[in-house]
DNA sequence: AATGAATGAGGATTCATTCAT
DNA sequence: TATGAATGAATCCTCATTCAT
């Protein structure tokens, strides 16, 4: 029911993950407890599939994005994949926190989004003249990843902004020319 | 007690704060539940003793790698607040996660380690010729804490190196300089 | 419904009374829990249909027995009645476990096989020597109960078998006589 | 705690092992459910605690019996056997059936209180001339335990008495010397 | 100061049973 | 008549916290 998976989502995000009943979460999801238990086995699948709710509305966005705003020249494309993870960390950005800590313990793996890009990343890898191009990409990607989660946490009027977008793209691209 | 804090710190970092029992604690730390209680208010106040000595910490390491690696140009300063934050993070990197998510929950507020380079920032806003300096130093912090954090998290072999401070330096500098 | 009754006979055997949930009866029986429902009024009742048809069953059992075996002298009729004993036990024994303590517990009554031989019975008592018959006949019918019962969860076996009516017959017949 | 044992064999003997509730089980005790579940891992537990017991003194029952009357002839040790089984079952009676059903199924097995007598029961088997001496044997233990135990719970009247013994030691003696 | 034993409040989960269709 | 989806009341068990000593 996407009524409970939705009500788990905010209570998750408003108390975490183990400080949320299973009873708060029918309670707004407007259902009797033992509904709840006939959807879902445990909590935990609660969990699971919102995650896997959040992971689908992210690969759709991401691909919207790319869709929409992908250019000839490496320029153009840069800017589109910063879009893009612009428009995936836009949707519900405190759930991140309830994915990190506890999905993470409780052994759910994050879904890769960038796979959408594994082809990219390959040429990358092969092709440039850095050190150390995996590190490089990966210090990338965790930047871009960083900036836009906190910038929807603690700058909610930057986060959207395209500004924030140049100067994701300003900061990575020389330093991945080299 | 400092046995005390030092067995959540080890307990909060594997099940998480939530899941984490003060029976668990004061096992952990040899000493009775009751005389946990006789040290501690309640469980939030572990967490804040444990946040409080971490700070300490964190405060102690930047402030060491400052006094050692000081220079006199900018790039000599920036390697050495690259390596500071290098070193912060070296501590108890799972910690963090802890910290990030139930602790912001209950109303601790992250303690600003930068508060060190208040100084240095302040004057970086007012000369800067970037078309919004603070959004720019927000940016690099944030790619600074979040690179070092994951780097101890995914990948403990390149966190501590050297290779990671310069390409740190070499991502953060000319971006500033603009 | 039939399949309702023989479902609930498996599923009370394997796992008990308390612990066999109505959902799990309906489930093997193929039916819609609320057909359940519609057949019998409350879980007690489905254990009540049980004990009526296995009382049939054994109710039938044992007159065939006794029509095939009744002979002419006494021995041949212990004999028999034995016989119709085995026959009676050898229905569904684990059954019987749950009617003995759930069952009585919930004041069902044991419906009276030996009824059957209620002028026997009444015969005995009026014409034995013995000290107190009434007694007498209850030691014998409480152990010819139990012998077979027994053999059938403990030594399926024996339980069958000619010996066990010889034995039962060897031990009881010269206990009435005296 | 006894006091929760205690409480758990009246409560396990009216309302069956599965019906019983451990707050039930707690209040009757007098203490808190947080309480017995220090003592008591599960609701499990303390019926095996309560088997536990029960074999104990039964045992205890048994030896004392057994030290007061045993013989020096066959027909003496006989009687005393029989008493010692009717001591035997003297002890919660009711009790018994919550063993036979859920115990059992709980794979809780029933200790062999005539274990005491395995020297005996080996001499009979090697030297006795019946058919199947050990099927006999069987036999034997079967009718004295059910009709002690029937006895205590549908004629407490005679349950008790030596006539009792005098029979069961007249039914059974014939039938092992054949 | 230290501890073993309490305890009240809750939390995940199940189940017999009912309702709307 | 048959069914899928409800639901209220329990049930086992846990935990932060306190008391008596």
């Amino acid at each position: 029911m996407a009524a409970i998976v939705q009500a788990a989502a905010y209570i998750f995000r408003k108390r975490g993950y183990a400080a949320t009943t299973t009873n708060a979460i029918a309670e707004r999801a407007g259902v009797n407890i033992a509904s709840l238990y006939q959807y879902f086995p445990n909590k935990e699948a609660i969990l699971g599939a919102l995650l896997e709710r959040h992971a689908e509305e992210t690969r759709r966005a991401v691909a919207a994005v790319m869709a929409e705003h992908r250019g000839k020249d490496f320029m153009a494309n840069a800017r589109a994949i910063a879009k893009s993870m612009q428009a995936a960390h836009a949707l519900e950005p405190e759930l991140h926190e309830v994915f990190a800590a506890d999905a993470a313990r409780l052994g759910f793996v994050r879904p890769r989004i960038d796979d959408l890009f594994a082809e990219a990343r390959a040429r990358f890898i092969r092709e440039s003249k850095l050190r150390d191009p995996e590190l490089a990409l990966w210090i990338v990607e965790t930047c871009v990843r960083a900036t836009f989660h906190q910038a929807f946490v603690e700058r909610p009027k930057d986060a959207n902004s395209d500004l924030l977008v140049d100067e994701i793209v300003r900061l990575v691209v020389p330093f991945l020319r080299g």
